[in-house]
DNA sequence: GGGGTTATGGGG
DNA sequence: TGGGTATGTTGC
DNA sequence: GACTAAGTGATA
């Protein structure tokens, strides 16, 4: 085929005339060389043919997909002071709102929204009627652009590092090449940014008409959205995590949610996801589909919704105990808990914690760390060797076995021998130590103590089955580590069953 | 302990590839109950085949003689062609490959369990009722975490075979106070690997 | 537009 | 910066 | 001189 054959358009055109009568309310001549007039939501001309400008607070979005072979999409829904609330009568505080639909030539070019009550600005977009509802089209592969401001004090990406810090008035992204801003805009900004802080705390924004309850899921037809707690997030692998779900219904529910995109999910976090299939063909736990289109995405600070369940959601562990009784569980099951101390440090992955603890200068400066791992082996593999009599000053340890009494304290002198997400696909397995000898990890097992398990039969039953527990398939432990002498000891660590 | 599987799995590729992991690898060893025609849906052709099975595609590998045969069978049939069509796999056997899961996208951690065809025909005329939007068993959560079950069964005995020799640091040795002891005591190489 | 890509076949 | 080209939009 | 109709005409 001939390279011309495609019908491209000819560059030489033929002038044409026509005639364009003064538009409808077109934005007021940019006299004080204000170049874009932005408008309230419902006052954006529904007749009119012109661009309009405006602010809004995103209460949705799917996450940028791909329609065909040079299109991608995102859709949102906006509010703003004036569209936030269903007027009718017995809608009670349901959300009104207007949609935004993105097109762009590249995925890049359109915005990833990972929480709600962020501030987005749109320029150059069309409105008209679809379905009763005022939509806004914008065309980013033409003339429209949009910025997002975030109205909280950093945007997702920037409380995880993932992004470069900006000011308030600064967008943490934005389409195109620049980025331009009048000097008028900065008391809009302030202005709606203060109002979403609001809408939030008075309102839950995503209202019951917006979601499904997980324990309605399997009924549904096709997808539904859902708001729920995350109660954990289990590497599955080098590129996923796998959340674990509860909402108001009580009803738990696994997803798995890629890392690269969804990076800013935190265990304990209030999430809502645009879009999910109830999976049919998982048999061993309830697993909901997600799509290319789907997203997953937090709250403002401010959101009562998010505080709400929050702190009504809790984990009763009871998916796990029940896995517990099967000879084989595909849930995974983390079986210790930290102290709460270390609720914000931040976990390192086996391969950063033995392969980069001495080369990266990060890591090389810190010596306590957080990590989870699988444990394949642990040594000794004769359990009553776990404990062993310690003497202070020698440093010597000696074996309990035998009638004598020996001097010294008991301690426990384990080895696990572990591996995870990072380490998963190499022939190394990594020694992480539970040495109780300086009262690191004293309480590992949970109010068992060290005594003499070759007399103690009650303690060497239960951590006979202890060493079951942690070398069996899909049992981790999260674990606080210290780093001595090249030696990882765990600390602060404790299995809850 | 409690077997579970309460419940009968839907998905026929789910059902049978989980089972050749469940059966440490052996087709032998699967239930000769499973090992019934597959009727699945041809979802591409070009550049990779995939067929499903109304929630799941897999990559069918034709043996050579599968492949004379149908051509002999259905001389103005290609094979390409099959895309949106319906197909039937008549006889058929799964094997456990290790494959580089970075490239192949019909594998998991440097696993796959390959559905061999070895005789397989079309059915032009006939339509499947439209079903899920079919996705990679390979991204499969339980799927997944089959594998993995698979692999930790594996490396455990791997470990009981080969670290016969435990060997504890001394506490002596890990109290000194050396700050620039390096980590790597701690790695543990397979003995015995490959 | 409440949706279905692909040299991206573990952001799309 | 200016001309040429590719592409979006609008008018016919 | 003010107002209207018709002509003009993109832009990254």
């Amino acid at each position: 085929m001939s390279s011309a054959a495609k019908n491209q358009r000819s560059t030489s055109r033929v002038t044409k005339k026509k005639t364009t009568g003064p538009k409808d309310a077109a934005p007021k001549k940019a006299e004080k060389g204000s170049k874009y007039e932005y408008v309230e939501l419902t006052k954006a001309q529904l007749t009119s043919v012109t661009a309009q400008h405006f602010y809004a607070v995103v209460i949705d979005a799917t996450f940028p997909y791909k329609t065909n072979q040079e299109r991608y999409i995102c859709s949102l829904k906006i509010v703003d002071p004036s569209l936030y609330l269903k007027k009718e009568k017995g809608t009670g505080d349901n959300s009104d709102y207007a949609t935004l639909v993105l097109y762009a030539k590249r995925f890049e070019d359109l915005p990833i929204i990972h929480r709600l009550g962020d501030i987005i600005r749109i320029h150059r977009a069309t409105i008209r009627l679809y379905n009763g509802q005022r939509q806004f089209n914008a065309n980013i592969f033409y003339s429209s652009s949009w910025a997002l401001f975030s109205t909280d004090k950093k945007s997702a990406l920037q409380e995880i590092g993932g992004q470069e810090a900006t000011s308030d008035l600064v967008p943490f992204s934005h389409s195109g090449k620049n980025f331009t801003f009048q000097k008028n805009e900065a008391g809009i900004v302030q202005n709606i940014r203060k109002w979403a802080q609001q809408y939030f705390t008075q309102y839950s924004v995503i209202s019951n008409d917006m979601f499904t309850a997980l324990n309605k899921a399997q009924a549904q037809k096709g997808d539904f959205d859902v708001v729920a707690k995350i109660l954990q997030i289990h590497e599955l692998d080098e590129y996923t995590n796998e959340l674990k779900l509860k909402d108001a219904s009580g009803q738990v529910f696994y997803t798995l949610a890629l890392k690269l995109k969804f990076p800013h999910l935190r265990t304990g976090e209030v999430v809502r996801i645009r879009s999910a299939t109830y999976d049919e063909t998982s048999t061993q736990k309830k697993v909901l589909l997600l799509s290319h289109y789907s997203n997953i995405v937090t709250f403002i600070s401010t959101s009562k919704l998010a505080k709400e369940l929050r702190g009504k959601i809790t984990d009763d562990r009871a998916v796990e105990k029940a896995a517990l009784k099967q000879d084989v569980s595909l849930s995974a099951v983390v079986l210790t808990e930290v102290d709460k101390k270390h609720a914000g440090l931040p976990a390192h992955s086996l391969h950063d914690l033995f392969h980069n603890a001495d080369s990266d200068k990060e890591l090389s400066s810190k010596d306590t760390f957080r990590t989870q791992f699988y444990v394949t082996k642990i040594e000794p593999s004769d359990v009553k060797e776990w404990v062993k009599a310690y003497d202070r000053k020698t440093k010597k340890v000696t074996s309990l076995k035998g009638s004598a009494a020996k001097g010294g304290d008991n301690i426990f002198q384990v080895s696990f021998l572990v591996k995870d997400a990072s380490t998963q696909l190499n022939n190394n397995t990594y020694r992480v130590l539970l040495y109780t000898h300086d009262g690191l990890g004293a309480n590992f097992f949970n109010g068992v103590k060290a005594d003499n398990l070759h007399k103690n039969a009650d303690a060497r039953k239960k951590l006979e089955e202890y060493s079951e527990l942690l070398t069996r398939f899909n049992s981790y432990v999260d674990a606080v580590v210290e780093r001595r002498n090249g030696f990882y000891f765990i600390k602060d660590t404790r299995i809850v069953y | 302990m409690s077997k579970s599987q309460q419940v009968q799995q839907q998905s026929a590729f789910k059902q049978l590839y989980a089972e050749l992991f469940n059966n440490g690898g052996d087709f032998g060893k699967v239930s000769n109950n499973l090992k019934k025609p597959l009727k699945c849906y041809v979802k591409e052709s070009y550049p990779h085949f995939l067929v499903t099975d109304g929630y799941f595609f897999v990559t069918p590998y034709f043996t050579k003689e599968a492949v004379t045969e149908f051509h002999s069978k259905f001389p103005n049939v290609n094979i390409v062609d099959l895309h949106d069509k319906v197909i039937v796999i008549n006889n058929w056997s799964l094997e456990l490959r290790r494959v580089n899961s970075a490239e192949v996208f019909t594998s998991y951690a440097n696993l796959e369990a390959r559905l061999i065809v070895h005789s397989f025909k079309p059915n032009l005329q006939e339509r499947l009722n439209p079903t899920r939007y079919p996705v990679n068993l390979y991204r499969d959560d339980e799927f997944k975490t089959t594998i993995q079950h698979f692999r930790h069964q594996a490396l455990q005995q791997s470990l009981a075979k080969n670290l016969k020799q435990e060997n504890i640091p001394d506490i002596a040795k890990v109290t000194g106070g050396d700050k620039k002891a390096k980590v790597d005591a701690g790695i543990v190489r397979a003995s015995t690997s490959k």
